[in-house]
DNA sequence: GATGAATGAGGATTCATTCAT
DNA sequence: AATGAATGAATCCTCATTCAT
């Protein structure tokens, strides 16, 4: 028996119901984290009664499961994609871009990983075990094998690979508030580029000794 | 015997009941966010039964609010302290200094803050107009007047500012998330000092071009 | 066994639970008036959940309007059809008998009216302007088309229609406290028809001019 | 020991607290009834707090009744009074004019008893025992006396005096409905003069009988 | 699959009242 | 006589979930 797609076979149906849902509760448990999203109004948000969500996901924890695995899935590939060609010269640059050409199509992830993390919850320890666990030693090996990564102490790489997670994810977690600051949307394909550009100046820079290595305080 | 006012004789007065009710809504925010957290488990943290509970803040929204007014001001204040000394040659590792010794003291705020951010809600843009673009602002000047601060585009700086402040809070935002992956408290005095001196190389290498001096795509 | 629709067979169909609600919170708000009365007493007095009351009203405050309205309806209406016989000989006699008999099938009506109206609180206004001043209008005219209906001065004839429904919803408004009074039940048919033919004694001489012919002041 | 008015005694204190609460607690009433009366509102109302209304009164409910007495006591003895003079050839204007010059000075207190009455609750009883059916009785005797009482049935007596009360009671308690129905303030001095004279021929028309005494339906 | 109705648990908030000061 | 703080009970209402249809 083939693996069939349960979906997307022979009917010309658009996206399966349980699919809007997952769409929808992305958005919303992005916008107003677990708790403070109701069943409710994912259902109303698809279109549908709420009692119609449990045909489909189990429970209001199995669907926020879901959008989680749903959305890191991809991320997490195309980072490894990348990282695969590690011997490119500017591969830093090609991670860089992969990952924020990955983000932007679903800029809602990263505010809803960053509600789950800061939430620090029940829900964080399976998916870190799962996938972030992996993806952070990914990230850690990437950017210990940069050309001048002998240039940061071993002991600094975790923060460094959390800083680095933090300013890429930031940028969209706090699109909304960036963008109350700096009157654009963050999010908006010019701004996108921007930020991209300046994350490989970014990278160029971290690679890079600083000046006068004197001054520790 | 004089006429004494209950709480200032003898009994060691202790912080008031609405400072405790601060104190126990800021950690229970902090960990759990707005929605997430029940009025009558801040009530219970503090000892006293709900209804006391708006015997001092109008509502569940209001002490929110208060909770984060509390927050942030001192660290604000530190910081205009900080930037104010903006002649001294390790002026940018005296910033970080503060602003770690401020975070530190208040573990919560951060998380707190995030979680606002990131739920970019209702309750977030009084408080950017506030307290976030001023201090935005000032980061912003102070960013611009690093000795090598030609090195930026003016058109990054305030991405450079967001990154920043997202590794900064990131840090301890996401400590329960980062505690899985390197197996320590991010949060213990060791890895905050460690932390602390990254933040300075970090801003040593980010003050300086990079390798390849021609790249700035 | 068979499977059976639990009230689609066998079963006599009572009256929908959206109509039994309106029935209890009828008797309950006419009882209590607003304020005086609790959801879950109405849910309880029907026989279910209190937030079931919410899947078919949408707040106590609509339920209560949806009392009003459905109470008020049919009573204008029958006074309508009354008012359009104007030509009769007894025409009066026609209303009241209309009217009264209206009001005894529903007689928690009266009361729920009087203490809306007593309060002249907020929800009066919409009722008023939708229910009440048409009847007022309709009661007016009806008034003044009486035969002799130049007896009445144009400017009285507000307050002598107001006279007319203090005095006809008072009576069963006030049951409770003139029953006390006269040892009765204002409400049992016999007081009832008592009522009604007093009533129609009374408009008989409100339609003519008073002993002294001369004292139209 | 001589009986000494507690307050208003040597010192020439304005109204003193309990009575400044019971008129708060009467206007209030008045408006929203006993159950939706809060207890802190009345003490808003007078600028004091809500625990030194009980320095006053031992309860909301003791405080609502010594305010339904405080009201009653005066129109009850105006009523007596105005009663007593029975041979006075216009007998009956007295009595109204008493009766609406008394409530016009109090517009509140008719609400307040409309409310009460309407409610048929548990206050109304004793009340009922003590005040109001002495004044029933009072005014059925007066109404017999009328010099042409004959003209009404001893049984309608009830019923008359019955309507009487809600005429006389209704304009005031109704104000606020009727105000949206005649677009003038029922309580203001003019409209009040004309409800006066209004009642006087309407005094005049009941106490003669009717034109055609065949209609009885 | 979808839904309207039902529900127990819990949500924030208000209430009348008490009490130490 | 006044008050700020405290509280248990009750307020309206929302929640996630179930179930018969």
């Amino acid at each position: 028996m083939v693996a069939v797609n349960k979906r997307s076979f022979m009917t010309p149906t658009g996206p399966s119901t349980a699919d809007r849902i997952l769409d929808a509760a992305e958005a919303l448990f992005a916008q107003h984290g677990f708790a403070g999203t109701a069943v409710r109004d994912i259902a109303a948000a698809v279109g549908i009664n709420a009692a119609s969500l449990y045909n489909h996901f189990e429970s209001k924890q199995a669907l926020y499961e879901a959008v989680l695995e749903r959305g890191i899935q991809p991320v997490l590939e195309a980072l490894r994609g990348a990282a695969a060609s590690e011997l490119a010269p500017d591969w830093g640059d090609a991670i860089i871009e992969t990952v924020m050409a990955q983000l932007a199509e679903r800029p809602h992830l990263p505010r809803l990983v960053q509600h789950e993390a800061v939430s620090g919850g029940e829900h964080l320890v399976r998916i870190a075990r799962r996938w972030i666990l992996p993806a952070f030693a990914e990230a850690r090996t990437a950017v210990k094998q940069q050309p001048r990564g002998a240039a940061w102490d071993d002991d600094d790489l975790p923060l460094l690979v959390s800083a680095w997670l933090n300013i890429i994810f930031g940028h969209f977690a706090m699109a909304p508030l960036l963008a109350e600051l700096i009157g654009e949307d963050p999010l908006s394909p010019e701004m996108l580029e921007r930020q991209t550009r300046f994350l490989k100046e970014l990278g160029r820079r971290l690679s890079t000794r600083g000046d006068p290595p004197d001054a520790a305080e």
